[in-house]
RNA sequence: GCUCAAGUGGCGGAAUUGGUAGACGCGCUGGAUUCAAAAUCCAGUUUCUUCGGAAGUGUGGGUUCGAUUCCCACCUUGAGUACCA
């Protein structure tokens, strides 16, 4: 009986498969536990062998809880909508959905052949309309809903417009887009119902609103700012035209409070979270109001900034607005416009990108305005300047010299006072920011007082004044949601009168049309634009084509379609309950399963779906769809594998002209020159081993041994190899004596070679590769000495264009899908990035075959009914502590160790006894669980392992009655001495000071302290 | 610049509350087996060493009987972020 783990493995995933083992029930006794992946995007490269590694650390966690008695919820599926398959689509024609479908064939059978215990009857795919049902409808319930304030919670937009029609919006105290604006309930039911849709829309959590976008009418598509360079494109140079586009958004910024307080509740890594507080980015301070002097304005004017430092002030000496602010054209003086104007107008010609990444250069204009400072009624000059944003709090800022280091730099810059308002601080030389060791002074009413009560003053004074208000501010967007693509979720919206109609729920899902082409239409539209039939008849309900719009009774649909995220901020629930027809999942199974327990995936979804889909989630909530505001408790996120390119090398020459020649130098042999420079530079189809480069790069002017004098008699061969064809050319052009060739200091190049052509040795099958790739049909291989060429290595990100991609196929081929559980978990911690290296999976798939050994042989089963041995024993309750911790930290890589340590004491102890080996089978089988499950049939077991219930730790096999203490000197172990566990400090103390090794470290001198610490060490200080 | 994470043999890494640094595996060296190779098994493998030992966890300090572990400063690498008032 031997290790046949191809025929073993493929065996017990036909039986997993057939026998639903790992089917999760909605109606349990069992407590649940759920236990999520991040959704994958099906991409037509497949899987390599860094994609797994999540997958397998969560399977393993799964089997773990099953065998602990739970009822565990392991669900996957796709996200399956996609830009990818849309390119692909572009360029070929076909349809996104018959590409992704063969991607997912892929995908399903590359997550199969390693065995997860996946619960593949709940699979979901965004793409499909019975998923993407609900995306829509979350939409419309977006749509439908307005966020209150007051008790910070999201209500019916029904209940909103009641409370206008009965006493308008004076006690709403709402997110809102314009919340200065004010009406009456008389007023709101004068309002037509156009005009009350608009109003709706500045309360509504998903509205439309006009964006800009860079349009590219010769490429037919949309720009986006990275691709444009000085105002034309990037690829052709054509003209690109700012056109105002509407799109809808997510009102996100509503919940940024509770997406930031939320963070508290969760046990998410702490990078996590700091990113997404970084995102939301909070800001407390206040908003202050300056009125605005100008002989241009009435003084009533005012420019309202926000400030984290009120406490500061009184050291305002000068204003900044963005040049993009509303005032600047208003209050600007004649004698300023023009360089206004032009300052304007260059800033607006830098680009975003310009703009942000020239930080250093400082630039402003003077309006020729004055404010009035509210408490001293000093004129504060009016600036504009770029380093003020207009997106970011009002747009303006008070500038405090003194205490801010951009403010310092502008003041200097153009010879602003900057008066110090710190007490007991030099500001000679740069900013004071320190907010922790702030004293004001020179402030009146604030003197002598520190941050905190200086703010809390500050704010109260400009309160009674009505000149500025306590005020949090964030920096977390909207979220735009609309795409000009074709394969995403098509929005349940139609428009009348160029506003947007939600399609009643009913009729859901709106599916997504046929088009002719995945492009833009020639107007501008998105590819939706394109399709024939896709407008909606409001009498039969139902898509139609586009000839019939009336605008009466049939009108357009929307042509933008939802983003990546949409379809990926619920599937955690849909997972519950995937086939319901009336709702995203029944009251019962969300009640069941809650939320998710543990959800393992990358980072990189950090601050978008991580934090969209936790807004969803909020949301949700709010409307009493979900049972719980945050849907994962715990996070992990799993570390990138990294591949180990190859890199094959080639070498070149530089040529010089000989200076002191006495051959005149023609125009031709110039370019015969030039011609060899251009040939010989880089020497296109030689390659040399990575150890032969080391004889070309290094040189020994007087060797002094044999070694050297044999470097450097092979560097002549090689120098002389390569320099007879450039000899030849020489002399063919007839440009001897006229040129000279550089042999001392060479050029180097190293290019990606595909890793399939090099072994774990790093040597390459140079001519496999000749044969199989053209590129290098023409190449000459130099080898070392042993014939071998060899590759460097370099540890990079896995990538197809880096030729480093390691398939997981092989290797379940050639060591089977446990070896790579296993070796993928060896690797080292879950969370960290760590190389690839094929060649280290012996060691685990060594193990594997040791563990086989010890259940069978040639002959068969070898497991007795044998009484266990104390040692068998110890190795078992060891191995059950360490695991079952290891299990529960997330420690796999020590698992496996722990399972090696097992396998070769019991290996060495010559257990065959049941006692161990059966319960030793349950421990490895969430990690290995093909093998587990065949050598536990062949114990006679009827029910799959994960039936089995995790083996109990027995304290009592671990004691011990003598302890190996470890004697240290100084703190430095010296030698080690036994003794019995039971014994006291003082005799121990005795009995080590009474060895003769002691006194041989002593040498003479006398101990000053003794340190005893039963059980652990002994420790002598002299 | 700011924020976060991490620096331990040739390599991946271990040391869970401060208590024998280098577990386990790869690689390498030697040996057994074999006609040979693969596979398997055994022994060794941090560095230096006068073979007694000594040094050693990025660097420099500190706390402690004792520090990879705690504190301070710095260096390096990786990730995220970017004029957020």
């Amino acid at each position: 009986m031997t290790y046949n783990f191809n025929e073993i493995e493929a065996k017990w995933q036909k039986y997993w498969a057939e026998n639903q083992t790992f089917k999760a029930e909605n109606k349990s006794n069992k407590p649940k536990y759920y236990v999520l992946d991040m959704f994958p995007y099906p991409s037509g490269a497949g899987l390599h062998v860094g994609h797994p590694l999540g997958y397998i650390a969560s399977d393993i966690y799964a089997r773990y809880k099953r065998h602990q008695g739970f009822n565990v919820l392991h669900p996957q599926g796709y996200d399956s909508f996609g830009l990818p398959a849309e390119q692909y689509a572009i360029q070929t024609g076909q349809h996104p959905a018959v590409t992704t479908a063969e991607n997912i064939k892929t995908y399903r059978r590359q997550l199969d052949q390693i065995g997860f215990s996946f619960d593949w009857s709940r699979e979901v795919r965004t793409s499909d309309p019975n998923y993407y049902k609900w995306t829509q409808w979350i939409f419309i319930q977006l749509f439908e809903s307005w966020y209150c304030k007051d008790h910070e919670k999201a209500f019916a937009i029904k209940d909103l417009v009641n409370v206008f029609e009965e006493s308008g919006n004076a006690n709403i105290n709402a997110v809102c887009e314009n919340e200065s604006e004010t009406f009456t309930a008389e007023e709101w039911n004068g309002f037509t119902v156009e005009e009350q849709q608009k109003i709706l829309l500045q309360y509504r959590l998903t509205y439309l609103a006009e964006t800009e976008v860079n349009w590219c009418p010769a490429l037919g598509t949309v720009l986006a700012n990275d691709e444009i360079v000085n105002g034309v494109s990037e690829r052709g140079g054509h003209p690109v035209v700012r056109k105002k586009m509407t799109q809808w958004s997510m009102r996100i910024s509503a919940y940024a409070e509770r997406l930031l307080q939320g963070l508290e509740t969760i046990d998410w890594t702490d990078s996590l979270k700091e990113s997404q507080r970084n995102w939301i980015g909070k800001s407390v301070g206040a908003q202050v109001k300056f009125k605005v002097v100008s002989n241009e304005v009435k003084e009533a004017d005012e420019i309202e900034v926000f400030t984290t430092r009120p406490d500061t002030i009184f050291g305002v000496s000068f204003m900044t607005l963005a040049p993009e602010h509303d005032l600047v054209q208003q209050i600007t003086t004649p004698e300023q416009k023009e360089a206004v104007d032009a300052y304007i107008e260059a800033t607006a010609k830098r680009s975003e990108r310009d703009r942000m990444a020239d930080v250093k250069t400082i630039s402003g204009v003077f309006t020729g305005a004055y404010a009035i400072h509210p408490f001293t009624e000093k004129l504060i000059p009016i600036w504009i300047g770029d380093y003020v944003l207009a997106g970011y709090g009002t747009g303006a800022v008070m500038s405090v010299p003194c205490g801010d280091e951009r403010d310092y730099a502008f003041a200097k810059h153009f010879n602003i006072p900057i008066p110090n308002i710190f007490e007991g601080v030099d500001i000679s030389e740069e900013a004071f920011s320190d907010k922790a060791k702030t004293v004001i002074g020179n402030s009146d009413f604030l003197n002598g007082m520190n941050y905190k009560k200086a703010t809390k003053r500050a704010i109260y004074e400009l309160e009674q004044i009505g000149q500025g208000e306590g005020k949090t501010n964030y920096r977390l967007r909207d979220a735009v949601f609309s795409r000009q693509r074709y394969w995403g979720e098509p929005f349940p919206v139609y428009y009348v009168n160029g506003l947007p109609q939600m399609i009643d729920v009913a009729h859901l899902p709106i599916k997504l049309p046929e088009v002719e082409k995945y492009l833009p239409t020639e107007t501008g539209e998105p590819p939706l634009g394109n399709a024939s039939v896709w407008a909606w008849d409001t009498e039969k309900n139902e898509v139609v084509s586009n000839d019939l719009i009336d605008n009466e009774t049939i009108h357009p649909l929307e042509l933008n379609t939802m983003p990546g995220w949409a379809g990926s901020s619920f599937y955690f629930m849909r997972y519950m309950d995937p086939d319901n027809q009336n709702e995203i999942a029944s009251k019962e199974a969300m009640d069941y399963w809650q939320d998710v327990d543990l959800y393992i995936g990358g980072s990189e979804h950090a601050t978008g779906h991580l934090l969209y889909s936790r807004f969803w989630q909020k949301f949700l909530f709010d409307k009493g769809v979900v049972p719980k505001d945050e849907y994962a408790k715990k996070l992990i996120n799993q570390g990138m594998i990294l591949g180990e390119s190859a890199f094959v090398h080639r070498v070149g020459f530089n040529f010089g002209k000989v200076v002191d020649s006495k051959n005149d130098i023609s125009k031709e042999d110039v370019k015969n020159i030039t011609y060899l420079r251009d040939k010989y530079t880089i020497i296109k189809d030689m390659y040399f081993s990575n150890d032969v480069t080391t004889y070309l790069r290094k040189t020994f002017n007087k060797p002094e041994n044999d070694e050297e004098l044999e470097h450097m008699q092979l560097r002549e061969n090689l120098i002389s190899h390569l320099l007879n064809p450039i000899l030849e050319d020489i002399s063919k052009f007839n440009l001897e004596g006229k040129v000279m060739v550089n042999t001392m200091m060479m050029n180097y190049f190293k290019t990606h070679v595909s890793v399939d052509y090099v072994n774990t040795k790093n040597e390459l099958d140079w001519e496999r590769l000749k044969l199989e790739d053209k590129q290098y049909k023409n190449a000459e291989f130099i080898t070392n000495k042993d014939n071998k060429y060899v590759c460097k290595r370099e540890v990079e990100k896995m990538s197809k264009s880096k030729y480093n991609v390691v398939n997981p196929d092989n290797i379940v081929e050639d060591y089977g899908a446990d070896s790579l559980r296993l070796y993928e978990m060896f690797l080292g911690p879950l969370e960290q990035y760590k190389p690839w290296n094929t060649a280290g999976i012996t060691g685990v798939h060594s193990f594997l075959k040791k563990l086989w050994k010890l259940y069978a042989d040639d002959n068969g089963l070898k497991v007795t009914d044998a009484t266990p041995t104390k040692d068998n024993l110890k190795t078992l309750h060891k191995t059950i502590k360490k695991v079952q911790e290891d299990i529960e930290n997330f420690s796999f890589n020590t698992s496996v160790s722990t399972f090696m340590i097992a396998a070769n004491e019991l290996t060495a102890q010559k257990c065959t006894s049941k006692d161990i080996l059966e319960p030793l089978l349950v421990l490895i089988s969430p990690y290995a669980p093909h093998i587990a499950e065949e050598l536990w049939s062949q114990l006679g077991n009827n029910a799959s392992i994960s039936t089995a219930s995790f083996p109990e730790f027995d304290a009592s096999h671990l004691v011990e009655s003598s302890k190996n203490y470890p004697i240290s000197f100084n703190g430095k172990m010296r030698f080690t001495m036994e003794l019995p566990l039971d014994m006291s400090k003082d005799a121990i103390e005795e009995a080590v000071l009474a060895n003769e090794k002691t006194q041989e470290q002593l040498a003479g001198r006398t101990p000053k302290k003794v340190i005893v610490v039963p059980g652990k060490i002994v420790n002598i200080v002299g």
